[in-house]
DNA sequence: ACTTGCATACATTCTTGTATGTATGTAAAT
DNA sequence: ATTTACATACATACAAGAATGTATGCAAGT
């Protein structure tokens, strides 16, 4: 089997990069090898280097396939200027999250991977950053729409827009990594909407 | 060099476990070899091997290091039956905890490795689902100072007080996240006591 | 004398990157 | 419409360096 044309080598690069993501949520990125992935997409490493330079390469390539989305959608939630209800805005963009993670299995792995399957050192320091870098834009957003909320008056007087804004932040990584780690289980992935809710509530005027 | 005493064979053991947590932070867990750690604490591979059977082995010794002193402390400090305040029991908690952070360098940098420097695959595997032991132990004893602050009406009636206990506790999750990841900017880190306050604040009555 | 606390040596097994081979698609020239 | 020339999409082969576990050596403690 030799060469391909333009159409059946992008199918290869998508089956490589669908076959790291199997073989990284498996085996870790630091134990995985080229040959791995290679043998997991049915070709050899020789398909591997013509597409990719090297794993972290290939790590970002897979990453931002679900990256990409999510900005995406977050724009669209949270800063649609035309939502009556900030509130609602920040429940939505939270629980639309959970619910990406609950219907893409791609989505699942890949931030199963990036939480508890790689080690953030040398050449994957810079992704780390580049994840931070996502978070505070996502603060940033939801300061911007808390600040609209307690324009509205639908906070409680006391409440800070900057702490609420972080609060929330806080407990969306957090109720991220519970959800991702809770893999046998399942008790607490059913309950993850209503946490939201709750959390929301306690803003509520 | 050679044969010491038992002391000094104690004082190598912990001499490689301190080595092990300097080049697992630096080069990550994975890409640490018994050779690195061996040279880092002035001896050779036949003395990691001497007092360890192989590299969890060492990981675990240094994980314990720091989650021992951990739970003793949550249970001071939370189960405190003596105490007259519930919530003020979570916040001594929580702030305690990033006391110790900002005290430790050890506690901070173990943190560090196993957040960011550590995948969670074979023989580690099992330590991730310790880790998730820990969070249900913390989370249950959460619930628990919850109930008793709902029992002395410190709180709104409209709580409830297992939705407030998870919603500390990814609060918390998230929160030393954040705090072990912001390394170089330290803007959060000076935050976060601050934060742990509004977070109780928006929970008293 | 026997054990302990290491150091040294060895054999084996991965990985990696690159280099090279090779058949096919593709576009231009004839 | 062929032929020619070149780029593409891989497969295969090679060299070189890690890394691991174990086995063995050896001097000092007990």
């Amino acid at each position: 089997m030799v060469r391909k044309t333009k159409e059946n080598a992008e199918l290869t690069r998508q089956r490589l990069i669908q076959a790291a993501r199997q073989v990284f949520l498996a085996r870790g990125v630091s134990r995985t090898t080229m040959e791995h992935i290679a043998s997991q997409a049915g070709v050899t490493r020789g398909a591997v280097y013509w597409h990719f330079n090297n794993k972290i390469d290939l790590f970002q390539a897979m990453r931002e396939q679900v990256f990409l989305p999510l900005i995406d959608r977050m724009d669209d939630t949270l800063l649609n200027e035309g939502a009556e209800d900030p509130l609602s805005c920040i429940e939505n963009f939270l629980c639309g999250t959970i619910q990406v993670l609950t219907d893409s299995i791609e989505t699942r792995e890949i931030y199963e991977i990036m939480m508890i399957k790689c080690e953030y050192v040398e050449e994957f320091a810079t992704v780390l950053q580049q994840i931070l870098s996502n978070c505070s834009g996502i603060l940033q957003k939801l300061l911007l729409v808390y600040e609209r909320a307690k324009v509205q008056e639908q906070l409680h007087l006391s409440h800070d827009a900057a702490q609420l804004a972080m609060d929330t932040h806080l407990f969306f990584i957090g109720l991220l990594h519970m959800w991702v780690k809770d893999t046998d289980g399942n008790r607490f992935r059913y309950q993850a909407i209503e946490l939201i809710k709750a959390h929301m509530k306690l803003r509520q005027r």
